[in-house]
DNA sequence: CGAAACAGTGAAAAGGTTTGCAGAATGTAC
DNA sequence: GTACATTCTGCAAACCTTTTCACTGTTTCG
């Protein structure tokens, strides 16, 4: 059926070593017998079987990605970035779902590991103590989540929240909320943990947290009635859902972004720009992440320099859409003693 | 390092043979030394190795898909599904992006057919051609195409179409316009032709073609200018992208969807719900589509049973939101002999 | 000119599994 | 008790490739 490299040696008069040779170490071979045996190999269509070479060579060249949930387009995202480099580096990808599902996880892993060379474990759910017993089996690579040391990419989700809180600061907003993602989300925690660095930094300033939500569009609904409650006029959501669900909230409450509230989101999904106000939000690399997981990943494993280097924090950047703008007078509003004006509530 | 069946044998005492089958054929082997095999590989952790087993039975144990673009969450929702039924029937996935490159296409299905026990090959961008020539080379499915007697899965385009337009009508539009999306796309020839099919049992209905445009918002920024000097009450757009682009566009120019123009899309992607107003749209069960790509395509290889046989197309569903709405009075006014009109535009 | 290095090639082993075949053990029928 | 069927198990081949080692013939250097 398959033609193999036996066919190929019969067909150019040469052994199957110098086969192999010719087409994997080249350099090994004489160049008239090497042009020969690669001209008569593509005539016939060779390919090397991988089970084959996989069984002696002990490597499979495939590696394997594992995503909360293949529907989410930040994951999509992703996983392109990790193809794509993947096969530009002459490996092939296992794609596995876990349905954001520890124990799914937990089993994938597991039987991924066995049939490739090294795992990218994408905003994994499992327990700290699941994940260090994976990397013990097998040569791992955590995205969104540093634990340890093992290799890990990561945005720079501090970065971002201080950019976001930047802007909105500088448009005169004195009261921010921060509507919190999922605990178990270790984004989450590094957002919040910025939020509160902020908050200690800017004593003059009102934050406060809200939440935990859900992080699609029903937190946001959720957290839509809380922000308004607590007199916030800005609020900065743990993702691009939540933004567009708060937002939808303030027009079925009949308020408005940015009139009344300004929103910012996180990921900078495609979504941001279809909903109206277009978002304002933190752009994630998410393909550059994908590549870079790659990059980490073929290092580690194929220990060409440097296994075990620290990948510093992706960059990320604001930007600045519709669904922010200058905070509203009424804000200002309040009783007594402290008169009409924003700059001086602020005490600036 | 990991243990292989050979250390299972000398550990539970009995020939690799016996491991072998008392793990893949278990009814060929004696109740006692089955139960105690299994148990010691189970304690053991012994996974067999897949190059090795592939090597002798030909067969991967993995199947491969290749879409367009990860980062469009239909095909999220395609690869989901697809991954999903493929690890329960014991198959792992690889994975491949061709970033909507029919050149990259071919390439990437070459070097995949020989690692793979089967391909699908979702809304595949190549020619008639050449999708025969990989048909000949390897076991595939085409997902949302359909050609020759290659095994396909695809979505009732036609009677998607149909639906919407029954609603339209149904709402009192008259004059109603399809935005189509891009010629190479099967799913547009499907649902044009289902559109002039409808046209034509309906003489008494004005409808209009406009387009093609490309399947994305921007499309949809030129579909609303279009939409809006045809003087058609209602437009269907070739997918949700587009009509909330069309969306968008009606909102820029002063109107607003449904009350100026009814809006519907194809695909109900997430994004549908999202966007205000809430999208009618058909919806299109991906994840199963996923996963009817792998039940066909497991049949077709292991020839359980009904190799080509044909697969009915996949029932799609309306879902009527806020984006379409009764046509507008205006559209209704009209002066007496058939001045003015709609109609008589299009000579219907 | 001799010895040594070297380049090019082939033979053969190894890698872990499945499976056809044969042998051993047990049970059955006469 | 013998012949025979049946059930279970082990041996060994086969799958295709890479890679070590040895061999041949050529070049280089002293």
């Amino acid at each position: 059926m398959a033609v193999t490299i036996r066919d190929v040696a019969k067909a150019a008069g040469v052994s199957i070593s110098t086969v192999s040779r010719a087409l994997a170490a080249p350099e090994q071979v004489a160049e008239a017998t090497r042009v020969h045996v690669q001209e008569t190999a593509r005539a016939m269509g060779y390919r090397p079987n991988r089970a084959a070479r996989g069984l002696i060579t002990g490597r499979t060249g495939s590696i394997g990605l594992v995503v909360p949930d293949l529907e989410n387009p930040f994951f999509g995202s992703v996983c392109k970035g990790v193809q794509a480099r993947a096969r530009a580096a002459g490996y092939a990808v296992f794609i596995a779902d876990t349905d954001e599902d520890p124990m799914v996880e937990a089993e994938v892993v597991r039987s991924l590991a066995k049939q490739v060379d090294g795992v990218i474990l994408c905003s994994v759910r499992s327990t700290d103590a699941d994940v260090e017993h994976f990397a013990a089996e097998s040569p791992i690579v955590l995205v969104n989540r540093k634990l340890g040391d093992i290799p890990s990419i990561t945005f720079d989700n501090g970065g971002g929240l201080r950019s976001v809180m930047a802007h909105l600061v500088a448009l005169g907003h004195r009261k921010i909320a921060y509507a919190a993602g999922p605990v178990t989300s270790w984004s989450n925690s590094e957002r919040t943990a910025a939020f509160r660095a902020f908050a200690f930094e800017s004593p003059d300033l009102d934050l406060v947290e809200l939440g935990n939500f859900p992080p699609f569009f029903s937190g946001g609904i959720q957290a839509g009635d809380l922000a308004i409650a607590s007199g916030a006029t800005a609020v900065v959501s743990f993702n691009d859902l939540v933004a567009v669900g708060l937002i939808d909230r303030l027009r079925q409450r009949g308020l408005s972004a940015p009139h009344d509230i300004s929103v910012a989101g996180f990921d900078n999904v495609p979504v941001s720009t279809l909903v109206w106000p277009n978002l304002t939000t933190v752009d994630f690399p998410r393909v550059q992440m994908g590549r870079a997981s790659v990059d980490l990943l073929l290092d580690t494993v194929l220990e060409r320099a440097g296994a075990g280097r620290v990948v510093p924090d992706i960059p990320v950047e604001l930007i600045v859409r519709q669904s922010t703008g200058v905070a509203p007078v009424r804000a200002i509003e309040r009783p007594d003693d402290r008169p009409i004006l924003q700059t001086q509530l602020s005490g600036t």
